[in-house]
DNA sequence: TGTACATCAGTGAACGCGCGTTCACTGATGTAC
DNA sequence: TGTACATCAGTGAACGCGCGTTCACTGATGTAC
């Protein structure tokens, strides 16, 4: 088979289809995904995204999935400081991912065993770097919730990373 | 007139749609709220909502600006832990109101004078109870987290009164 | 090597839905003379 | 007190939209003999 008779090789509509989901989400944000704008995107039928996923909400979760896999990546190892850091700028410039993330496929978790190792194993790298399960929880807290209120824009500093570099010290 | 011709008193419609729409975003949440249904379940054709808001939006940011006077008011004149502690208890307690209430809406917040106004009331009651105005947004960041990743099932912990008072000190 | 066949990734039409909003309208209320 | 009239809060039909999902299908690929 040639490579140039398909838009796409062998089994590689599933990764385009999450690519372009992803541009969707990086553009438009959360509201701008559909199933059907995803297949248009990436130059297929709506349908054809049935075959490699079950419904849209299992080709969300591979999607969250990936993201959680980065986002464990972007955070492990680094000091508790800089992780907060890294946090907050990953939401600031990826405001999409981040609420994918965290939005209400999150509670669905359950039934996308890929969600739930890839969130988990992303939390974990966020409490090994705290002292104890508390300290974690409350560091936690503070990036999300300051990454929630810039993102929302019910906090609007002059200098952003100004301010975050002043807050997470 | 007699009270009785109608199902509300004159000027009322505009109160019964708010409180409808509340009623909605408390059972179903954010996304339940369709200008449609809010009609609907004040017993009223869809259009007549237009007589008393210029659009979806409107109604919304009626409502939110709503929720913000009273969560000022339970925020207002506390000690600053127990503020936060009541932050959590309302975003726990009220999920669909408080997610419209810091939802995308409150960036359009300059187009809607009222909800800017009510707004900016809640925030500066919480930064009224900080010793300086990085240690309000540091507790705020802390609080607005910690209620989101609950809200969200990002943490669940057995007992959430235990931890947020905990967390809280 | 050639041929019959199963597999399977795609297509396009369709279903049924709910949405925000506009439009021309009705009918009751309150007002002016 | 009675009557003509303006106001205005509502109605119901309609427009145009996009969505997730199902269905029967086509046509190319790879396989077994």
């Amino acid at each position: 088979m040639s490579t140039l008779d398909s838009p796409y090789h062998h089994g590689d509509l599933r990764a385009a289809l999450l690519d372009q989901a992803d541009a969707l989400l990086d553009a438009g944000g959360d509201g701008a995904v559909s199933l059907r704008e995803v297949a248009r995107a990436a130059g297929v039928s709506a349908t054809a995204a049935y075959r490699h996923f079950a419904d849209k909400e299992s080709l969300l979760a591979a999607l969250a999935a990936r993201h959680y896999a980065e986002f464990g990546q972007i955070l492990a190892g680094a000091p508790l400081a800089e992780m907060g850091r890294a946090y907050i700028r990953f939401a600031l410039a990826r405001p999409g991912r981040f609420r994918l993330m965290f939005g209400p496929l999150l509670a669905h978790a359950g039934a996308h065993p890929d969600l739930a190792a890839a969130s988990g194993a992303a939390f974990a790298a966020l409490s090994a770097a705290a002292p104890s399960p508390d300290d974690a929880l409350r560091a936690w807290g503070l990036v999300h919730g300051l990454a929630h209120l810039l993102l929302d824009g019910a906090v609007r500093p002059p200098d952003v990373d100004a301010l975050v570099a002043r807050l997470i010290a």
